[in-house]
Order: structure tokens, then sequence, then C-alpha cells
RNA sequence: GGCGAGAUAGCUCAGUUGGCUAGAGCAUGCGGUUCAUACCCGCAGUGUCGAGGGUUCAAAUCCCCCUCUCGCUACCA
């Protein structure tokens, strides 16, 4: 039956390094709803693709002593690899480096230009120095500041912003009228107080800073900022055109019916991206679905502990279908999931080994054992077999409910209760009893029929989610795909048929220490390898690189003024979760302090300290506290906080020079 | 600080418009079974439903307040 196209993406994958199973996530996803679409009959368009511009790829580059698009070329590659990996179905992957996407962007960006949606400004009299904010004209209260309301002052730096203002009342006005737009509902509230409500800022799409991105071809000192580049990957890859030659395949599949994306980027494409839209007079996308994260339990994931779990080796150690279940059974509909290597091998162990595998095997081989694998439908009833027939016939419909509401947990596990009932109808019917009663071989026959036509809908109810394993099981069961429509209807495997009299272990039941035996290995291989691409020897330890900043002089240098204080007195800012006021005692003088490491430091920990501070810095007001000064602290990749002591004691107000 | 979500079994969670002895999965214990991958099936649990107060014949569910956790956001000199 055909139900109508279907259009759905992932957000593209940005380029800047192999994606982890958290971020492998959502693919798996995508590629269920996709196949599930399909399976229903509808007309299924499904993109997926990698966003390859920005500052942070060219400094990876660089630092990796390659160009640009050699390096994307190289991480796409490997992204593309993890879809082939996962099985996923893709009908589109789109690059932002394809030629034919840089150019509509320029098209686009000269449309807004034209349009009058995006003007040239400058920072030039709108930056706020203490709180490093650019401000446009609109924004300032009094032409001051709106968040200190102190002074602001010129700079020089000339960039685009795209009017967002504009648009914003309709925005607000299609979000109210389309509760499903934003999903779940409870982001919308987050868009529209702390965004929508409070006034859009205008935004700058363009850069100067950094060259790797798509010019702005009227204009070449800019490039195109990169959520405007990779947003309309959604538009550009089904062909879209600025100029109105749209392809067939955009009017067929625009507007898309669902973007799934991770719950960190809802506030861009349920704001910047529907506005860009808006502006290109396109219709805006159904719904917009933010994913909770898999994370890894407990302790941090980083490449050089070598406990980055990556969707290749859970494949190799698990196989691809038992990656797929995992992540999508473990990945509840707000909160965020979590993925250890146990956990991995319980569920593989509990629900794949022993519920599916384990049934599968024990009906094939009670056919071959009792009928030759010939499956005979006999029709000798009982009221037991009843239960098992309605279970069976209403898990079509109960997981698809759980599809469309996008729990797919609840979905997979829908699917799941259909084989354990099968499981309990073996006990319930007891088939080595019948067998042993020559009277009753035409009722232990039906069992037979009953069990195996309840696995053949089970198996394609699987397909989605497992469809390496579902295609096992039916051909198995010498059981051709059914239709969708035809999987709440019972009886359809053919009397007679008769299944395979070799029947293949699903999935074998794993041992615990015997997997963890082998991830020893894989974190030995990853924190080798992490090495060698840093060229660091096991002695080293974790480095850090950062932006570097522009030379200065030492007049520059000679302008500040860092001495040692005594932290005599320190307490908590009622207001903020961030903030500690520090008394902090230098040379003969007090001067306090108001520092962000609440996080990091508690106040009485504080008190006695003797740390280095930057003296002659303007006072400024945090959270209502006048701050006089601050405190040096050392930042890591994570953003954890140390504060900077001197080597030997020192007398507080020393010079540090 | 603003806005929002949440606190239920050892663990992960479900509980629709207030209504029968508060549920599922995993883990635990006991029992059954032997077709099967030492599997499957059944039974048993313990729960002050975060604390306190209120409305009601009746509250996990509605109202008030408190504590804690989480998300977005602001501050992080």
């Amino acid at each position: 039956m055909n139900r109508g196209k279907y259009y759905l993406t992932t957000a593209i994958a940005y380029t800047s390094g192999k994606p982890h199973i958290g971020n492998s996530y959502e693919i798996v996803m995508a590629d269920a709803i996709a196949r599930y679409k399909r399976q229903q009959g509808y007309d299924v368009f499904f993109q997926t693709g990698t966003d390859e511009h920005g500052q942070k790829i060219e400094e990876k580059a660089k630092a990796a002593g390659i160009s640009p698009k050699e390096f994307v070329d190289n991480v796409s590659n490997i992204i593309k690899d993890i879809c082939r990996i996962l099985n996923i179905s893709y009908d589109k992957f789109i690059r932002t480096t394809d030629a034919d996407h840089e150019r509509q962007i320029q098209k686009m960006f000269k449309r807004f230009y034209d349009q009058g949606d995006i003007y040239k400004g400058s920072y030039k009299g709108m930056y706020c120095t203490p709180c490093e904010s650019f401000w446009t004209e609109s924004q300032l209260v009094d032409g001051k500041c709106p968040d200190c309301g102190r002074e602001v002052t010129p700079a020089e730096e000339e960039a685009y912003f795209f009017k967002m203002s504009k648009y914003a009342d309709r925005l607000i006005e299609h979000i109210n009228t389309h509760p499903e737009f934003i999903q779940p509902v409870s982001r919308k509230n987050e868009m529209m107080n702390n965004f929508l409500l409070p006034g859009l800022q205008d935004l700058c799409v363009s850069r100067t800073s950094f060259k790797w991105g798509i010019p702005v071809d009227f204009d070449d000192k800019h490039v195109v900022y990169v959520w405007l580049d990779a947003l309309s990957n959604y538009i550009t890859g089904i062909g879209y055109d600025a100029d109105g030659n749209s392809s067939e395949l955009y009017k067929k599949f625009w507007p898309a019916d669902l973007h799934l994306i991770g719950k960190d980027i809802i506030r861009f494409h349920t704001i910047y991206w529907p506005i860009f839209l808006m502006a290109l007079g396109e219709p805006l996308p159904k719904q917009v679905f933010g994913h909770p994260w898999l994370l890894q339990g407990g302790e941090k994931m980083s490449k050089s502990r070598g406990n980055v779990i990556y969707a290749d080796d859970l494949a190799d150690m698990f196989g691809v279908d038992a990656v797929r279940y995992f992540v999508l059974h473990e990945m509840p509909y707000e909160n965020d999931g979590t993925i250890t290597w146990d956990l991995v091998v319980e569920r593989f162990n509990s629900d794949l080994a022993n519920i599916i595998g384990n049934l599968v095997n024990r009906t094939i081989s009670m056919s071959n054992k009792y009928f030759d694998g010939v499956v005979t439908k006999t029709g000798v009833k009982e009221d037991v077999d009843e239960d098992l027939k309605t279970v069976v016939c209403e898990t079509r419909d109960r997981a698809a409910q759980k599809m469309d509401e996008m729990r797919m947990a609840d979905a997979v596990s829908e699917v799941l209760a259909l084989f354990r009932r099968c499981n309990k109808y073996i006990d319930e019917t007891e088939p080595w009893v019948l067998a042993k009663d020559e009277a009753k071989k035409d009722r232990l026959s039906e069992v037979m029929y009953n069990l195996t036509e309840s696995i053949c809908i089970g198996a394609n109810l699987l397909i989605p989610y497992m469809p390496d394993t579902a295609m096992k099981i039916l051909e198995q069961l010498n059981a051709p795909v059914r239709d969708y429509d035809d999987l709440d209807k019972y009886g359809l495997y053919e009397s007679g048929a008769k299944v395979t009299d070799k029947p293949q272990i699903l999935f074998a039941r794993l041992d615990l220490k015997e997997v963890m035996a082998k991830v020893e290995e894989i974190q030995a291989a990853q924190r080798a390898e992490y090495e060698r691409e840093n060229g660091i020897t096991s002695e080293d330890e974790e480095v850090i690189d950062i932006e570097k900043k522009p030379e200065i002089s030492y007049d520059d240098f000679s302008k500040l003024q860092f001495r040692v204080g005594k932290i005599i007195k320190c307490e908590e800012v009622a207001k903020s979760k961030k903030l500690l006021c520090s008394q902090v005692k230098i040379g003969s003088e007090v001067k306090q302090i108001v520092s962000g490491i609440k996080q990091y430091y508690s106040a009485e920990e504080m008190v006695g300290k003797k740390v280095l501070v930057l003296t002659n810095l303007k006072p400024a007001t945090l959270a209502g506290v006048v701050s006089e000064g601050m405190l040096l602290c050392a930042e890591d990749a994570q953003g954890n906080l140390a504060l900077m002591v001197p080597e030997k004691d020192m007398p507080a107000g020393a010079e540090v020079c």
C-alpha cells in the first residue's frame, strides 16, 4: 500500500574526528525509522552526511599537516564506513564540500542579501569589552551594553548579519499552532522562554577570522557561517535551487517530515533553520525531534585513556544487529541512555541469545525432531492458543504506536514481548509431552505451526531494528517477507513448508570475562594509536592544544599587574550557581574578587590559599557583587579549573613578573 | 537568578481524565521443566510511591510548601 512520501534526515556529522557510539546512535535510530516507514509503504527518502567546514577543522588539519580538504575527505570516509558497518540504508549522503551544495549556499546568501534579510554590519561602536559581546544598535539600552550597562567601544571587524527579528513573530505563531513541531514538547518551552519571547537577536552569518568555509561570492573576505551552511544541506541535498529551478526530487520530498537531531542543537533547528526557510519562501519541516544522548557510564570518555567505545569495535564483538538493538533499546525517550561493555553483554545474553535466538533454535529443532522439519497446520486447537494469537496479532500496532511517538525503546520491547510470549507458549503446550503420545500428533503439529507462524510475524516486525537477523530467521523458517498490512493476520505461513534442518545459532551466548579480555586489547590498541598519532611516548602525559592568540608587545604585557594574594575569607554568591566571592589580601589592601569556580572549590577550602591575582583589572559587577580583580586558573579540555599558586611560599602582595 | 522537567522495588523505569491487594524488565531467592544456546516457564518478595500539610468517600495521581537531582539560560574579570 502506498502511503505517500516521507523525507527524514539526521544531523550531518561534524568531521572533526571519528565519531564514537554516542554520535552513531542517531543514525541507527534514523535508519530504524526509515526501514519502518518503507515497510509500511511510504516512499522514503533518507538523507545523512557530513558537515565539513569551520575553524576547528581548519586547525585540526593544520595540526595534522594536511589540507582541510584532505582532512575532511578522510573523516567523511570513516563516517561512511561506520554507516556501512551499521547497515544504514540512507538514500543520500551529502557533504557540505559538495560543489552543488557550496554553489547553492552562495546563491542563498546572495539572495538573502538582495532581499535585505542579510545586511553588512560591523562591530564598530557595539562591542562591550568586559562582556566580550557584540551588540547591534537595536539591542543597546540607552546606547549602553544591555548586560552590564556600561559603555560599549568601537571595534573594527565587519560581518554580515541576518535579521532574525523580522521573522520572529511568524515563528512564534508557527510553533504555537504546530505543537508537534518541536519534540519532545518540553524543549518547546526552552526555546520560547530563552530565545523567542525575550526577543530574538540578529545572527552573525559570516566570519572573517578563518578561511575554511564557503566564500561569500560577492565579498570574499567572508566565509559563510557554518550553521547556515550546514542546515541548508536538508534542501540542497535533494536538489533545491535558490533561483527557482529546484529538482523534481525536491518538489516531491520537501518539506521534510522529520529532522532527527541531538538535543544539543534543537535551537539551531527550531529557530534559525525555520527562519532561513521563511526567508527563502519555503515550507518548514513538519517535525524536529531532539533525541537524548547515549553516554558511557561513569568515567569520562577520552581517547588517551583508551576507553572510547566505537561502533566498529562493538560490531566486531557483537555483530551489527546486536549493536543496533542495544542502542535502540537502551535509549529512553527524554533521559540519556548509558552504554558500557558489560551492559551490552547483559542485554545480548538475556534478550538476543536467550529470548530470541534460543526460541528460534528450539522451535526449529523440535520441528525437525518430530516432523522432519515439515510444519503443518492441522486445525487441532486448544484454548491456550488464543492468547498467543492475540498477543502476536496485536504486536504490529502496539509497536507502531510507540514508533509514531518516537519511543524507539518501547517499540523494540513490544516486539521482544512477542518472542517472550512464544517461549511461554512452549511451556504451556509442552510439545515433548505431546510427542510421546501418537494420538496427539496432530495437536503437536498445530502447536509447531503456531510457533512457526508467530516467530514469522515477529521476525517481520524485527526488520526495522535488526534487518539481518530478521532475514536470517525468515530464511531458516523458509518464509518470505510478509506485507506489513498482513502482519496483524494469523495463519499465513504456508502449511506444509519445511524449515531448515540445520538451525544456525543467531546469537551465541557470551562470557563476560572473555569479552572484557578482548576489551582490554581494544583499549590498549586505542591508547597506542593515540600515542602514535600524537607523537608521544607512553611517558608523556596528556596535552591540550588551544587556539593561539596574536603576539603582543612587552608594553602590552607590562600593562597587566599580577600579584600574590591570600584569601582571607570566601563565601558563595547567593544568586549564582558558579560564583564564589573571595576577600583577597594583597599587600596591605584587601580586594573583593568574584570567580566562577564554585563547581571546583568550596568556599571553605579557598580560605588560606595563596593565589595569583590580576590586580589592575577594571572592577565589574557580577550577579550584583563587585569584583575587583581576577583569580588565575588553568583549564583543561573538559573545563575543569585549577587555581594557580606560587611554587614556594611568597608574601601576599608579591608581584608576579 | 529566570524558565522547565523530575524524585515510585537493589538497578532502569511505566503508571492514561484521582478508584479494586501500586506494575514491567534486569538482578536476587525458591520451585517446575528438558525441545533448546546451563535455556525457558512459574512463584516470591521487600516499596514510609522524596519530606510535610491540604482538598476528597478515595491521592503515586489534584493544590500548597520544603529538600534534592537534572535540562535550557544568564553570570563565570
